[in-house]
RNA sequence: GCCGGAGUGGUGGAAUGGUAUACACGAGGGACUUAAAAUCCCUUGCCUUCACGGGCUUACGGGUUCGAGUCCCGUCUCCGGUACCA
């Protein structure tokens, strides 16, 4: 009756229970509190040595895999914002455990990197010794997190055993074509039997026919071995070919699309520039319309899926032949997504790079267009991004036929136009689209209308769709649909033309001009590129003196003395990417042990697909879908069983940090960097600043010195005053271990800093200098303030925050709690230390329902009441639910209410404890194992124990209060019996004086009764 | 521009269309203490009122509904991705 709303809190108007003595003593010395730091130890140490998390690749459990995406191991070790995703997953493997499934939950390290090399290149230490330092540090740090990993299947990519695989798979897809016909790929071998009976005519292969040149298999049958090479090349899925790439002059290698952002690479933020080299490739792309239909079946987050969607690009069109007048043979032929709006293309452009520029172009247009071409190749990739809106281009002289009508259409030339994509020429139509209105408009080229529901056409291109074309020829009066089919079939009749799909997806650049990486298994011999042999891998990285290039240009291992492939062949130098080792690494952990196969098929069987893969959006493009490609081409090969490598993908948040900045006051500096203005800015810093203007008042002061901060709460006044200070406003980041509540402790600060003696730190009332305070003639503080930014964490932004520290003070299953409760997994949240405290202060709560006062074990046989199995069983349906949810915040919070009311209560009953701590524990594993001990059960055996079941039953109460509201808005308490029917409530409430009380003696219209929630009058 | 996502107290955040602000931090007050830490108790969205109470509030403007933080339409802001892709 007390509790009839659910609140127990009435229970603590009731006496104490007699066992709890009042707190008297609490400060007593005997008093064994919980100690975080010696129980995680304990049973870290007990989790390793009986193997607790071992995964077996038979059980007669069903089967579960929960995988995170594995960390490449930097020097700096994890800070806080690192294990966010996998505290996550480890709650669910611990969870899945304690339903009864047999978990996978591996954990190893993508081992090859490019940070390792760079800092060989500068100490001379071999990259595998750093590498390896920095994975034991991982693993300490994972350990101390309590992860429930099987580390027996740790694998590691720069591993050999593991990398002879890695180059296996590579040789699968070199001896590898993708058959249209079949669409799948085949063995090599499938196209030299179709090359012997009936040439290249019967072959229908998926990729650029660029490289590949016509036979019979007649000249088939006549060709020797190097010249049959050279046929089968450009066919294979891992394929050599010069390529235009993104050349990182700064990192002395190549870099795929997904590692340039803005045209710098992601990893230095070196420039980029395009180039064109002979590479190794392999052929995503012939897996584009997989990997595009694949995602309908995937369970992961839609942005996902919505970038690898955009990043596939797949565009449904036509390829359009327009012949060249003049020119006999030579044709462009253009993509086009819109080849209803043909008649209104009035005139086409190339780009600079197309093969036809120099044959079409015309003599007094010759200059002109070398001139174009060699300015386009001036601007670097950078350049171009940061200059689209600007209209650039060249007239060839030349003019196409339009196939429709023959209509004359001018040629021209534009970098906007982009050589690799489709066929490198477009037909303009500068009434439908806007980036050729633009183009029209600067070049003063005509824009005809093509359909009557075209608007505003002086202002801007209409791509409507609507309405009926216009000055159309054979499609005039049409609309699109019936447009578009009319002149795709009158092209293919006169063979001028075709409907095709189109992706944007490029092939996959395979080659890296470094040396710690994956050697590619490749060898020549006379020219020819052939594969290592399967029983010689693997193909060990060898030793080099230096890890730079060689004098002559050539990739690191070009360094290795007598490294040729069986004494006598030279070896590919170049070696993988940093995505080959880990596009597949999910599948080792299956069977790592594997000596015969890169993964046992019994093993793969069994465990199938990745359950649930924990990782950062970053991945999207990259990993995600270089990983889903291999899976696919093992599938073809019938090496995998499953459909997709990760059937349901979740993406943590990042946790960002908290930066401080102090605000330096800095001259303006002049832009340019001549000798002139070199020498002015030297004099300007080393001139002081005569007199500080502050606020409307000028101070009388003397600075002597170039190094003057402000404080954040006076910025303002500085920003805002021109001239006198000639000042700007730097900000400098300031470790935030010297920060508190933005106040800058300046001690600290400056012992850090010894090169900014004499620095002056501007307050609101006065300024700091060596320690001495002067104080301004208005008064005012004399506390420094630092701005506060929240940006990614990283060293550089000194706003890193270690676990380690955390650790220590609050214990590894408080910071896993409050990573937990931060907010929802997958947002983005700041990080804040101070609130580890609340979740710490319920851990000792959780505590003190076993210990009470005297600190031994207090948990009676008693039965429980309503009350406490009420609060029990709410937490076991919530938390079920919120970790099908991956909604982990508010299970803590669950968690927090449950012992909030427990301890109202004074429960220290066996019969709820004993549950609570199994549903604890896939968050606070090492807590609720040591009380799990002591509960009696066998040490270390919690995950084994089985989820306590839910029982509605508890839940149910006898009444039910109402919130009873007039139109909407709540008045009133009312008590009804839980079984009350919505009539019987209606009744009682138009009878009672709710209304006289409430009603303001207007009629009832209505009155909505929702049973078990609420009631609704409406007057 | 396009594609995602998000806007709720001082802060992190909670809320199957049904009592908005749970839980926690911070802040304020108190107890214990020589003092501090630790611990415990109380208060804490905003406005108004001595008080009881009343009014307002989920970025902004509309709409649907007995009832909207939640659904629909429009606008703004922030974050992430992506972009001369024909």
């Amino acid at each position: 009756m007390q509790q009839a709303n659910g609140r127990p809190a009435d229970a603590k108007l009731g006496p104490p229970p007699p066992f709890v003595l009042p707190l008297l003593d609490s400060t007593s010395e005997e008093m064994p509190v919980y100690s975080p730091q010696e129980i995680e130890k304990k049973w870290q140490a007990h989790w390793k040595t009986h193997q607790t998390f071992k995964a077996y690749n038979h059980s007669s459990k069903p089967k579960y895999y929960v995988l995170d995406m594995f960390p490449y191991p930097s020097g700096a070790g994890l800070h806080v914002g690192h294990p966010l995703g996998y505290i996550a997953s480890d709650i669910v493997a611990r969870y899945q455990r304690l339903q009864g499934r047999n978990v996978l939950h591996p954990m190893g390290f993508d081992s090859f990197g490019l940070p390792a090399e760079q800092y060989a290149i500068q100490t001379g230490q071999h990259p595998a010794v750093t590498t390896e330092q920095n994975i034991e540090t991982y693993i300490r740090q994972l350990q101390q997190l309590g992860f429930s990993y099987d580390w027996s299947r740790e694998v590691r990519t720069s591993d050999p055993q593991y990398y002879k695989w890695t180059q296996w798979i590579f040789l699968q897809l070199f001896n590898s074509w993708y058959n249209l016909d079949t669409d799948r790929a085949e063995h090599i071998r499938t196209l030299q039997e179709k090359f012997a009976a009936s040439g290249s005519a019967g072959v229908r292969a998926a990729g650029e026919a660029e490289d590949r040149h016509d036979f019979s298999a007649g000249q088939w049958q006549l060709m020797g071995e190097k010249q049959k090479l050279a046929a089968i090349l450009p066919y294979r899925l891992a394929y050599q070919q010069d390529t235009y790439v993104n050349w990182c002059a700064g990192l002395g290698t190549v870099l795929s699309n997904d590692e340039v952002k803005d045209g710098l690479s992601e990893r230095g933020g070196y420039p980029v520039e395009r180039r064109l080299m002979p590479q190794w490739n392999l052929r995503i792309t012939a897996y584009a319309d997989r990997l595009l239909q694949g995602l309908n079946t995937l369970d992961w987050p839609d942005a996902v899926k919505e970038m690898q969607r955009n990043w596939i690009g797949k565009s449904i069109g036509a390829e359009v032949t327009f012949p060249v007048q003049g020119h006999a043979g030579a044709d462009i032929k253009v993509y086009t997504t819109r080849v209803d709006t043909i008649y209104g293309a009035t005139f086409l452009v190339l780009a600079p790079e197309h093969e036809l520029v120099d044959t079409l172009t015309a003599p007094g247009q010759r200059a002109a267009v070398d001139e174009y071409i060699a300015a386009t190749k001036r601007r670097s990739e950078r350049d171009r991004m940061s200059d689209v809106k600007h209209v650039s281009g060249v007239f060839t002289g030349a003019y196409a036929a339009n196939p429709v009508d023959g209509a004359p259409v001018p040629i021209w030339l534009a970098d906007y136009v982009l050589a690799g994509y489709g066929t490198g020429a477009v037909m303009a139509v500068p009434s439908g689209d806007q980036r050729d209105y633009l183009f029209a408009q600067h070049f003063d080229l005509p824009i005809p209308a093509i359909s009557d529901a075209q608007k505003d056409l002086d202002q801007q291109a209409d791509p409507t769709k609507e309405g009926r074309y216009i000055n159309s020829g054979i499609v005039n009066g049409m609309g699109y649909k019936e447009a578009t089919a009319t002149l795709i079939a009158f092209l293919e009749e006169k063979a001028l033309g075709k409907g095709k799909v189109n992706f944007r997806l490029r092939d996959a650049i395979f080659g890296r001009q470094r040396y710690w990486g994956e050697p590619i298994p490749v060898y020549y011999k006379d020219g020819t590129a052939y594969g290592v042999a399967e029983a010689d891998l693997p193909l060990v990285l060898p030793e080099i003196d230096e890890y730079k290039p060689t004098e002559h240009g050539e990739p690191p291992l070009g360094r290795a003395t007598d490294w040729k492939y069986r004494g006598q062949h030279e070896f590919e130098l170049s070696t993988m990417p940093g995505w080959a080792g880990s596009s597949w690494y999910y599948l080792r952990y299956m069977d790592p042990e594997n000596a015969d196969r890169f993964v046992g098929e019994e093993a793969e069987k069994y465990w199938g697909q990745v359950d649930l893969y924990m990782g950062g959006a970053e991945h999207a493009t990259g990993h995600l879908l270089y990983s889903r490609f291999w899976y696919l081409f093992l599938k073809d090969l019938g090496l995998v069983t499953g459909t997709e490598p990760f059937q349901k993908l979740i993406n943590q948040g990042m946790i960002l940090g908290v930066s401080e900045k102090i605000l330096r006051l800095g001259h303006v500096l002049p832009a340019s960097t001549s000798e002139a203005a070199t020498n002015e800015t030297k004099a300007i810093l080393d001139a002081p600043f005569t007199k500080l203007k502050f606020s409307s008042m000028e101070l009388p002061l003397e600075l002597p010195t170039k190094n003057v901060f402000v404080s954040q709460d006076i910025s303002d006044r500085f920003r805002s005053t021109p001239g006198v200070s000639e000042g700007t406003l730097t900000a400098l980041h300031v470790d935030i271990s010297q920060v508190d509540s933005n106040k800058l402790d300046l001690n600290k600060y400056s012992a850090s800093h010894p090169d900014l003696k004499n620095a002056v730190f501007v307050c609101a009332g006065g300024y700091w200098q060596n320690g001495s305070f002067t104080k301004f003639p208005f008064g005012g503080s004399d506390v420094f303030l630092t701005a506060s930014d929240v940006e990614k964490m990283s060293k550089s932004k000194y706003n890193v925050v270690n676990p380690d520290v955390l650790i220590d003070k609050f214990g590894a299953d408080a910071l896993r709690l409050y990573e937990m409760f931060l907010g929802p997994l997958e947002q983005f949240k700041p990080w804040n230390t101070n609130g580890i405290t609340g979740v710490g202060s319920f851990l000792k709560k959780f505590w003190r329902l076993f210990h009470p006062e005297d600190g031994a074990l207090a948990v009676t046989d008693e039965p429980a009441t309503p009350a406490e199995l009420k609060t029990l069983h709410r937490v076991i349906q919530k938390v079920a639910h919120d970790i099908d949810k991956f909604s982990f915040n508010t299970s803590v919070s669950t968690f927090m209410i449950a012992v909030n009311e427990l301890t109202a209560l004074g429960t220290h009953k066996r019969a709820v404890l004993e549950p609570l701590t199994l549903l604890l524990s896939p968050f606070a594993p090492h807590l609720a194992e040591e009380l799990w001990a002591e509960l009696g059960h066998a040490p270390g055996s919690i995950s084994e124990a089985a989820y306590p079941e839910f029982r509605e039953e508890f839940l149910v109460e006898a009444n039910v209060t109402y919130p009873v509201a007039i139109n909407g808005k709540v008045r009133d308490q009312r008590q009804f019996a839980a079984t009350a029917t919505a009539a019987e409530i209606e009744t009682a409430i138009r009878e009672s004086d709710f209304l006289t009380r409430f009603g303001e003696g207007k009629a009832v219209k209505k009155v909505v009764v929702v049973p078990g929630r609420m009631v609704n009058v409406v007057v």
